[in-house]
RNA sequence: GACCCGUUGGUCAAGCGGUUAAGACACCGCCCUUUCACGGCGGUAACAUGGGUUCGAGUCCCAUACGGGUCACCA
C-alpha cells in the first residue's frame, strides 16, 4: 500500500437527477481527491437498465459541473481506466464471474423467485433475518446435478451467486465509523454477483471496477456499510487489495427523522430545483459540505478553493445531519450580497422574465430599470425567484388603501397636506430620480415643517400602497413618475 | 427480528481527561433607521440515562433507552 496513488471516484447511476445527498457524496471524494493532489473520476454505473433514465447521466455530470466540480477521468474525459460507463464494461466482468466459477467460489444458483420469497416468509415467521439458503445444502453430486437438470428443464435461468466463506470476521477500519465488523454469517448468504441476464450486479461490479481503476479510497453514504463485508469478499476471492472505505452519515430529514426519500417534501432534493429557483452554486456548495463536515475555526463562508485547501476527512461527521432550509438561505443570502453585480444581475434577470414580470426580450431601458430594482434587493435576497415576490408592488397595480396602511393615513392629520405637497413637487422634478426624490421630500419638510413618520409614511403609502418595503426615494423612481402621480392623486381621493 | 452504526441547545456543530462546554442558523431584546430588510450589540437554550475507570469524565469502558442504516436477479 505504500506509496499507491490517490484515486477516488464518484459512481452515480443514471437513474434521476442529481440528488442532494449524491452531490454531497461526490463533493466529499471530489475534495479528498483535489486536497491530496490525487485523481477523481466519474463512473457510471448503469448496470440496472430497467431503471435508467433518459438524460440521467447527462443532468448528474451537468449539474456536478455546475456546482463548480470538474474531474480527471470520466464518460466524457476518456483516461486509461476506461471505458468508464459499467454497461461498456461487460466484457471485463464475464471472465472474470467464470473464474470464480472455475474455482467453485461461485455457482449457478437455480432457486425461483417464489421459492425464495418461500424462504423469506418462513424465515420472518421464525423471527429470523431474512436470507438466501444454500440451494444444495447436504446434497451429493448426483443429487445436485438432478436438481439442476431438473430446474433446467424447467426453463429456470440460473442467476450466479458468490459462495460466502463460513465462520469468517471481515472487517476494516473505516476512514469515518473506525473499526466495523461483520460476521461472515450474518450478510444474509450466498449473494447474487451475476443477473439471469448475465449483468453484473453492483456488488461485484462495483469491486471489479474498484479494482481495475486502481481506486485507493472510497467515501459513500453510510447505506453501504452493509455492502461493504460482500464486496471484501470478493477482493479476498481474487487475491485483490481492497481500498480505504469512508461511510459518511446521511442527510436525514426534518419531518421523518430519516434518510431522506425522494418523494419526501420537506426539502428540494435536487440540484437542479435549487438551480431552477436561482440559488448560486458556490452557496448551495457551501451548505452541502457544512452538513456533515466543520471546519476548524468559526468561519463558515468559504470559497470552494478554500475547502479544497483546509479539507479534512478526519473532520466528517459520525451522526447524521438534519437539512435546514433557514440556514441554506442564509448562506446564499451571505454569497448574494458578496457576489459581484453582474452575476446577480444576470440571474435574477432570469428569474424576473421567467415570471412574466418582465417581456421575454427586455429593451435597454428596462434592463437599466431591472439593473436598479435587483441592486435594491440585494440585501435581502436569498435565491433570485424570490425577487418576484418581494418586488410584487411594482409589477401590480395596487387598489385602494386599505387596513393598517389606511389607519395610519386617517390618524396623521398632515397625510393630505404632505400628499398634495407631494404630488405638485413630483410633476416638476426635472429628472425622475432618486437623488432629485429625496430633495423634493426634504423640501416638502422644510415647507411644511413636517418630518419623521408622519412625512415619509403618508408619501410610501400613497406611491407603493404598502408600509413596507427598500428606501423611498430608490421606490419612488423605480414606480416612476407617471405610475407615481396617479397612485399619489388616488389616495389623495381616497382619504379627502 | 438480526446485524452494523450513532446520541452535545429547536437545527448544524467545536470539543479529543482538568474549558465560565466554542461558533453559526433559528428565536427573543436593544441599537441603527421614514418603514421593511441589511448591519451592530446582547440574551434564552445542550453533554440521553445508569453504572464503572480515574484525584478528576461531554471526553475512556459496560449496560439501558432512544435514533438511524441494511437485510433484492436496486445501486
Amino acid at each position: 500500500m505504500a506509496n499507491k496513488s490517490i484515486r477516488v471516484r464518484y459512481a452515480p447511476s443514471p437513474t434521476g437527477h442529481l440528488h442532494i445527498g449524491n452531490a454531497r457524496t461526490a463533493l466529499f471524494n471530489y475534495l479528498y481527491a483535489r486536497h491530496n493532489k490525487g485523481k477523481f473520476i466519474i463512473r457510471i454505473e448503469d448496470t440496472d437498465t430497467k431503471r435508467n433514465i433518459e438524460d440521467g447521466e447527462r443532468s448528474q455530470l451537468d449539474n456536478l459541473k455546475w456546482l463548480g466540480m470538474d474531474w480527471d477521468e470520466g464518460p466524457d474525459k476518456p483516461g486509461d481506466f476506461g471505458p468508464y460507463r459499467q454497461s461498456e464494461r461487460g466484457d471485463i466482468y464475464k471472465p472474470l464471474i467464470q473464474q470464480l466459477l472455475d474455482e467453485g467460489k461461485a455457482y449457478e444458483s437455480y432457486k425461483s423467485e417464489e421459492e425464495l420469497q418461500a424462504d423469506r416468509d418462513a424465515q420472518k415467521a421464525r423471527k429470523e433475518m431474512p436470507h438466501y439458503e444454500y440451494e444444495f445444502a447436504g446434497m451429493t453430486d448426483a443429487e445436485r446435478e438432478a436438481k439442476i437438470a431438473d430446474a433446467k428443464a424447467k426453463g429456470i435461468q440460473p442467476v450466479i451467486r458468490f459462495r460466502v466463506p463460513e465462520n469468517k470476521t471481515y472487517a476494516w477500519d473505516d476512514i469515518v465509523k473506525g473499526n466495523v465488523s461483520f460476521e461472515s454469517g450474518t450478510i444474509g448468504g450466498d449473494f447474487v454477483i451475476a443477473k439471469a441476464d448475465g449483468t453484473p450486479t453492483y456488488n461485484f461490479a462495483v469491486v471489479v471496477d474498484d479494482h481495475m481503476m486502481e481506486i485507493s479510497h472510497v467515501f459513500r453514504g453510510d447505506d453501504h456499510v452493509a455492502n461493504t463485508p460482500k464486496q471484501l469478499m470478493i477482493y479476498e476471492a481474487f487475491g485483490w487489495e481492497a481500498p480505504q472505505f469512508g461511510h459518511m452519515s446521511l442527510i436525514i430529514s426534518k419531518d421523518t427523522g430519516k434518510k431522506l426519500s425522494k418523494r419526501d417534501e420537506s426539502v428540494l432534493q435536487f440540484i437542479e430545483q435549487y438551480r431552477e429557483l436561482g440559488y448560486l452554486p458556490d452557496a448551495l456548495l457551501n451548505f452541502i459540505i457544512l452538513l456533515g463536515w466543520s471546519p476548524v475555526g468559526e468561519e463558515e463562508i468559504f470559497s470552494l478553493k478554500d475547502f479544497v485547501k483546509m479539507y479534512d476527512e478526519k473532520r466528517l461527521s459520525k451522526s447524521p445531519a438534519t437539512f435546514d432550509s433557514k440556514k441554506l438561505e442564509w448562506i446564499n443570502n451571505q454569497y448574494v450580497k458578496k457576489s459581484d453585480e453582474d452575476e446577480v444581475m444576470h440571474l435574477a434577470l432570469i428569474q424576473l422574465i421567467k415570471s412574466g414580470n418582465l417581456p421575454e426580450n427586455p429593451d435597454a431601458k428596462t434592463i437599466e430599470w431591472a439593473r436598479k430594482l435587483i441592486n435594491v434587493y440585494k440585501q435581502q435576497m436569498s435565491y433570485m425567484a424570490q425577487i418576484n415576490e418581494m418586488a410584487s408592488v411594482f409589477f401590480e397595480e395596487p387598489e385602494q388603501v386599505e387596513g393598517e396602511a389606511l389607519e395610519e393615513l386617517n390618524n396623521n392629520e398632515d397625510a393630505l397636506q404632505v400628499l398634495e405637497e407631494l404630488y405638485k413637487r413630483l410633476q416638476a422634478i426635472a429628472i425622475f430620480d432618486k437623488v432629485e426624490i429625496f430633495q423634493t421630500i426634504k423640501a416638502i419638510q422644510r415647507e411644511t415643517g413636517i418630518k419623521g413618520r408622519k412625512l415619509w409614511m403618508p408619501i410610501r403609502i400613497a406611491v407603493t400602497h404598502e408600509m413596507h418595503g427598500p428606501e423611498l426615494p430608490e421606490s419612488i423612481e423605480l414606480v416612476g413618475r407617471e405610475t407615481a402621480l396617479e397612485h399619489v392623486k388616488q389616495t389623495i381621493d381616497q382619504i379627502k
